[in-house]
DNA sequence: CATATATCAGCGAGACTGACATAT
DNA sequence: CATATGTCAGTCTCGCTGATATAT
């Protein structure tokens, strides 16, 4: 099998880890530019929706959540605070830890990417069919393992 | 369904898109560690099996089959012509292009990365049976569009 | 002239690393 | 002391942008 020679790969192109990496590009370049709208980048969305689904956070834990190192949640919370859409606060219960709020303005500005995001999904799932749709995100949600599934 | 102070998303983790990023992130680490072995980076991987596949062939219609961009293919070919892998000589057809090829050292690396890559996919879809495996492509081929199936 | 190819320089987002201060 | 948290600075890959030279 090692052998030199050989016709190596068909393609790469037939390996699951670059369809599914093709796929993804494709939908983050349609969320991407569906958030744009809103002036949001893509992890600033999900950073500010997570700290929206999961109350008063540290930003460590906001971290753990999404995979995105702690050090990035720096810059990410900046900005986002800078646009007015989190607030950071000291936890009085451990004064390590800066809890992370959504603002009011924060929740309109997500509400509205939400259907923006919706309707980049639907964009990119749009040959599929409903239960196609459910069925490819049970089995992707079974490959990545984490709870997230449909 | 813009009004503020709705849920706003449940999770972005429900998202396609975001699941698809996970997965293709997951699949792109193993991948990666794998060829590592072989001294190769992802895209260097992708373009010298292209190149093996497509035989004597021009920088920019490589780029366009691995929808990379030309400007890149400019330092990922000098990587792989330093370590011997393709050669590029001038197109006597069309003197604007190069024609890259692989050499017998290159075909034998893409020989053992493609072990490499398989193992590597197949710990990513571990959790799969093979029919799920090949639902799972046959629904990503779909969302890709172009040529691309099991 | 416009078009295509290839090269070079640079930017920005994402995912990292190391070093450091502070609080537990 | 070790651990966890948050901050700052810098690196690297990947996907782009612009400008340029050459060939068609």
């Amino acid at each position: 099998m090692t052998q030199p020679g050989l016709p190596p790969l068909q393609h790469i192109q037939s390996l699951p880890s670059w369809l599914v990496g093709r796929v993804a590009a494709k939908g983050r370049g349609l969320v991407a530019e569906a958030l744009a709208e809103e002036g949001l980048k893509l992890m600033q969305h999900a950073v500010l929706a997570a700290t929206a689904e999961y109350g008063p956070v540290a930003q460590a834990e906001l971290g753990r959540r999404l995979e995105v190192d702690p050090k990035d949640m720096v810059m990410l919370l900046n900005h986002l605070q800078g646009m007015g859409l989190v607030t950071r606060s000291p936890d009085p219960s451990d004064r390590r830890k800066n809890a992370v709020t959504v603002t009011a303005e924060g929740l309109e500005v997500l509400a509205r990417c939400a259907v923006l995001a919706e309707r980049a999904n639907e964009e990119l799932l749009g040959v599929l069919g409903e239960e196609e749709k459910a069925q490819l995100m049970r089995l992707l949600g079974r490959v990545y393992g984490p709870g997230a599934a449909g």
